[in-house]
DNA sequence: AAGTGGCGGTACGAATAACGCACTTAACCG
DNA sequence: CGGTTAAGTGCGTTATTCGTACCGCCACTT
């Protein structure tokens, strides 16, 4: 769980009350899981449910939204949603280099929108979603076949995406509110 | 896009006041357009902005998400967030099947949540999410390793995720809100 | 062609929630 | 040990949502 935060203290908070609340981090993931079912849930109700103030809330999602770690969205019907096929490549890191390294590289380019370490005949397996054939080929010129930290680079053109229980593939472009 | 409804015979609504206002299906559309962007909207707001009633925003934002094609949900950063890692799987389908047929039954199945068809080493790319080891090895045992239309599997267990621009994977699990 | 039922939009008061701000508390740091 | 900062809380004000009744339009009935 990447929710740490610095402040580990309050300890004290959570047995200030019966009702054990969460402490630190753990609030910010409880309300997150509580707003990943409902969007719209009411702060108050949230408070209400975690044994904090509305105004915590209030501050919690607001800082979160601000620092990127939080949006909230309204999701089409996947079935009703076309989105743009996509390549997959399957990435060989070269000697020298960890994969870890090559994700980070990876990991800014708006295009990759999908970056993940495996086991097997691959070390990377990365998705590039892009508007344009033409930026993808350069994309894929530039990052990936003349890039030192790569050993062998295997595209897979997407012919049909089937399936995508994620989908929000670029909704992310705008990211001010309000 | 699938947002075709019965009703076309809104025209007058149209021309009714100046500043034109989204007729029929439009006003969905539009709605849901703005909701993508910020999923906690105020309904007043965007009634002022589409030139409608408040209420017939809500109207039409509770109809969608009851019809199932319209979820607002947060999302959390993947950077911040820990999802368990999956396993992607490289599927060549067997003579006489084809990827459509394979993705067909695959799809079915909860724990897929991502299905692309390639072209290259693999006609098919399948991500899947599970909880528990064990129900993973049953399904992949169950589904794909006894499976007659596919001729040869490749696992590739996730070591971890880097980037994930959709994520979003098992949320949809639980349709009814409030 | 009038009657009628249903659906969607609108209006408006009541209930709720969000906002802004001042105040308190707790940790951190010379 | 005070000063400083960051986070949480309380509360009055503003804004939004909710409930509900009403209206208009269309389709279907007889």
């Amino acid at each position: 769980m990447a929710w740490r935060r610095e402040r580990q203290t309050e300890a004290s908070l959570d047995t200030a009350r019966d009702g054990r609340r969460p402490t630190g981090d753990d609030l910010d993931y409880a309300i997150v899981k509580l707003l990943e079912v409902d969007g719209r849930k009411a702060f108050s109700e949230i408070a209400h449910e975690l044994n904090v103030s509305e105004g915590t809330i209030r501050n919690r999602v607001g800082r979160m939204k601000e620092a990127g770690v939080l949006r909230i969205v309204a999701i089409a019907d996947p079935a009703a949603t076309e989105y743009q096929t996509s390549v997959m490549l399957g990435l060989k890191v070269a000697q020298g280099h960890t994969p870890q390294q090559v994700a980070a590289r990876l990991e800014k380019e708006a295009f990759v929108v999908y970056i993940l370490w495996v086991a097997g005949r691959f070390d990377l397996v990365v998705e590039v979603v892009c508007d344009q054939q033409e930026h993808l080929l350069e994309f894929l010129e530039a990052e990936f076949h003349s890039a030192e930290d790569l050993a062998a680079i295997e595209v897979m053109p997407g012919l049909r995406n089937f399936k995508n229980q994620f989908l929000l593939k670029r909704i992310w472009a705008t990211p001010k509110e309000t």
